[in-house]
RNA sequence: GCCUGUGUAGCUCAGUUGGUAAGAGCGUUUCCUUGGUAAGGAAAAGGUCCUGAGUUCAAUUCUCAGCACAGGCUCCA
């Protein structure tokens, strides 16, 4: 606990408006505004550390009573002042601290005990005397006997309170990605951290992978890569916006300077301040700023869901900065990139764009304007879409990626939004082809959305088979009998030779073929060799493609020229 | 966050109407076996029956609270 004592002429304060939620309604008797003269006021932050509420009354007391003493004040106001600490107790706590102190400072001498309401903005007045002992700061501190004991962590016990997340499947489909997921060892779930998966290191294979393919497709497009701070001061976030209308949704950090930083939700705010770091020309746009940096959102907790709905992600995100003019070819621009996408994967989409929505802020010419430009283009490019009105964000119109999982449900996953509020709110300008200061247009775009629901949806869709190229092992070679395990160490390592990005395996365990080929396939591994006798005898390989359980036979360098390039091609 | 369900071994699950009931298969380790494309045989190890409180002579089992997962709402500046 800290307190801030200060000997007054007189204070006066008045309830305005709630601070906390869940804070009882104030009597009429406190609403009103109360004057106090001739006081001690004392200023106070409870705690985390204030556990033993009746022991640190006490002390409380006990200094109150010593100070009012010293400066012969006989009135107390006890006047809950949250910005002394920066690690403050749970509202709870400190009502009950704050009551019961009142409660033993009324059965002491002084004349006046009087407590400002809790939770509540107040404004406030009052005059500090300015003699020696007016103003006195004091940490308060239990020295309790049982604290070390108290302190001690058993390991032990704390690890049976957090375990590894128990999935109940009865609801699930068999293609459910939560299901494939732990079959093939791509991610899990601890408790230690709800709604974010850890990637396992056959499951980052398939992360990295599609960020390796969207970097080479992006830098060939005029993409410069960007990587930003994960945790921000509040500031920036109140520039954005998104402390006004967000906080609830972010996980906030406090260091002990007491300063409040949010930690990122999404790469905006700094995509804007990395346009603001240099004067920028027309010639300079579109400039496309991308960035996949890791995301928290704390989502309710009722609405997580697997890897589709989770706490922590990276998007392929990207902040194209563009002239008003540009709106429609920049669309087009990033149409054509989610065909490249998609096309490789399969899957079937559909767009949807969210037009000007009932509460909406800058100029409703420049959103008709767009939001027109974005029908035609949608109505022009013959792709599947469907619009929603009103169903645009309040800072523009958003055309998103619909996908579905394994029970129908409809996911957002790409979205292309449009943005005239941020440029503003960044002060964000560049030099028109005339001299003149022009304030740039944003585009917002994913196009795998965030890696996490992507992959989710893409084990779904192929039922965990992914493509070769995004398989976490590629071939596996299963020996016969023991007698074939040197031969098929000597596929292995040729085909490491010819394919060196190959991810290859093996399993020589002493057990059936059906046994070895059974694990291979519930791990989706695409190209299962088997070496036997025959096989080394008649210089084949006999594979077991992508699960079809007719065996095909062939010629090492034949095999592996069309698995490489099966493999370069990303087919 | 709200409603409804679920939580037993690394995985999939059985079971106890409160008491010699901590069980199976897979997986792991060891041994036997040397096999032809989704499970060859045996033995052993592996448990705070999600956590905490309560009721009881006795709780994995009943009650309450919490945590997590699932489905549905809501939310998705």
């Amino acid at each position: 606990m800290k307190i801030l004592a200060l000997h007054v002429d007189y204070i006066r304060f008045k309830p305005l408006k709630k601070a906390l939620k869940n804070i009882p309604e104030l009597s009429e008797k406190e609403k009103k505004e109360m004057h106090v003269k001739e006081a001690l006021a004392v200023l106070i932050s409870i705690e985390k550390g204030d556990t033993d509420s009746d022991k640190i009354v006490q002390e409380l007391v006990k200094n109150v009573k010593e100070i009012a003493g010293k400066v012969n004040a006989e009135k107390i106001v006890l006047y809950p002042y949250a910005h002394l600490s920066s690690n403050l107790a749970s509202p709870e706590k400190a009502t009950e601290i704050l009551e019961k102190a009142e409660k033993e400072l009324k059965k002491s001498k002084f004349s006046v005990v009087e407590k400002a309401p809790f939770g509540y903005y107040k404004e406030f007045e009052l005059k500090v005397k300015g003699h020696p002992l007016s103003e006195l700061s004091r940490e308060i501190k239990v020295e309790s006997v049982g604290k070390e004991v108290e302190e001690k962590v058993d390991a032990s016990k704390l690890l049976n309170e957090i375990s590894k997340t128990k999935l109940d499947t009865s609801k699930l489909k068999e293609n459910d990605h939560r299901i494939i997921g732990q079959q093939m060892k791509l991610f899990m779930f601890h408790e230690s951290s709800p709604g974010m998966p850890y990637w396992l290191p056959k499951g980052l294979i398939v992360y990295n992978e599609l960020i390796k393919f969207w970097r080479e497709k992006h830098e060939k497009l005029g993409y410069q890569e960007i990587m930003s701070p994960l945790v921000n001061k509040k500031q920036l976030y109140q520039i954005s916006g998104h402390w006004e209308h967000y906080k609830e949704n972010m996980f906030i950090s406090e260091t002990e300077e007491n300063e409040i930083y949010g930690v990122k939700p999404m790469n905006c705010p700094n995509a804007m301040l990395v346009f603001k770091s240099e004067s920028r020309s027309y010639k300079d746009l579109p400039l496309r700023l991308s960035d996949t940096d890791r995301l928290h959102r704390f989502e309710l907790s009722g609405t997580l869901n697997g890897l589709l709905r989770v706490r922590s992600f990276q998007q392929d995100d990207s902040h194209n900065f563009i002239s008003e003019d540009m709106i429609k070819s920049e669309y087009r621009h990033i149409l054509e990139i989610c065909d490249t996408f998609y096309k490789i994967f399969g899957m079937e989409y559909s767009f949807r764009l969210g037009t000007r929505p009932k509460k909406f802020l800058g100029d409703k010419k420049v959103w008709d304007k767009a939001d027109k430009e974005l029908k035609d283009i949608l109505k022009n490019s013959g792709r599947k879409h469907t619009i929603a009105e009103g169903d645009g964000a309040f800072y523009g119109p958003k055309v998103d990626i619909i996908m579905k999982d394994s029970q129908g449900r409809e996911w957002q996953m790409g979205t292309i939004q449009l943005d005239f509020q941020q440029p503003e709110r960044f002060e964000l300008e560049y030099t028109d082809k005339n001299g003149k200061k022009k304030t740039p247009v944003v585009v917002h775009r994913v196009i795998y959305g965030s890696l996490e629901r992507f992959i989710g949806i893409l084990l779904e869709h192929t039922n965990g088979r992914l493509p070769t190229w995004l398989a976490p092992i590629q071939v596996r070679v299963l020996s016969f009998t023991d007698r074939n395990v040197e031969h098929a160490k000597q596929i292995i390592k040729k085909l490491g030779e010819q394919i060196p990005e190959l991810r290859i395996d093996a399993d020589f365990r002493n057990t059936t073929v059906q046994a070895k080929v059974k694990d291979a396939e519930i791990m989706r591994i695409p190209y299962i060799i088997t070496i036997g006798d025959k096989e080394e005898k008649e210089k084949t390989l006999a594979i077991r493609v992508k699960g079809n359980s007719k065996i095909q036979t062939s010629k090492l360098n034949d095999f592996s020229e069309s698995l490489k390039k099966e493999i370069t091609e990303r087919k």
